[in-house]
DNA sequence: AATTAAGTACGAATAGTATCGTACAATTAG
DNA sequence: CTAATTGTACGATACTATTCGTACTTAATT
């Protein structure tokens, strides 16, 4: 399984690397405290998910300590790619500028972070013919 | 099951909601073609699915005629708000602007879209404390 | 040293999703 | 009027994902 190989994570598979990349390594037992404040669920539960998605190539862990240490082997970037283009051919026919608008209407965006859009979109004016 | 209660579409369902927004009604036999476009599946079993998500309050239809014809029970609005969120949140750290960011990096947008999102920054700008 | 605590491994049960064959009904073609 | 075609209904099966109990191992505590 070479990283050219995009193995779709489950949802609870997402839920997990979600840790994994804020936290950029992670034992079992944290990343279980993390979803059990979300939702019930066994703690070997965790640990069996984590098991498969270490056979399916998208954590990778250190194992000479006895208590193993994980990390991502997916990156976060290649997983966002993979699920917006999914989103917008399914849920916004094709799109692109049409999500970008409901987001924008759904979610506050303050001062700063409008700023950055407007700068990234002159950065893009420039490319455009 | 009222509209209040959103029944979340599996992924099989989304692509046969996506015909029928698109549509905005169809016949079971009409999806069923343009699913097949892309995947191999039978007839019978966009049949059930559909028939499952009629059980389901995500499709509606009239059955008075022989052939049924199906319409869409669920807005595509509150689909692509509902999975724009678990996506920001479990994708993007819960940054809605680095969505947006990534969205209009990976996808060509023309100038009459970049002009398009510009006006709408502006809208809300004037919303902006 | 014995007991308790904390960890991994993994089989097996359960639940959820997708697939399709077959039965049957209604319409259409010959 | 009979055949073939086209449709719906739905049970059975396969596949995928999730959940957890139990066995075993290692480390820490008493």
């Amino acid at each position: 399984m070479n990283e050219n190989t995009f193995t779709k994570p489950t949802e609870s598979e997402i839920e997990i690397l979600q840790v994994l990349w804020q936290k950029k390594q992670a034992t079992v037992r944290e990343i279980h405290n993390v979803l059990a404040l979300t939702k019930a669920v066994g703690y070997t539960t965790t640990l069996k998910l984590m098991q498969l998605m270490l056979a399916k190539g998208l954590v990778a862990r250190d194992p000479t300590t006895r208590t193993h240490i994980y990390t991502p082997a997916l990156q976060q970037q290649h997983a966002q790619q993979h699920y917006l283009q999914k989103m917008i051919t399914n849920l916004f026919s094709g799109s692109s500028t049409e999500l970008v608008l409901q987001v924008l209407g759904n979610h506050k965006t303050n001062m700063a972070e409008i700023s950055k859009i407007e700068e990234f979109l002159n950065t893009i004016k420039t490319k455009t013919v």
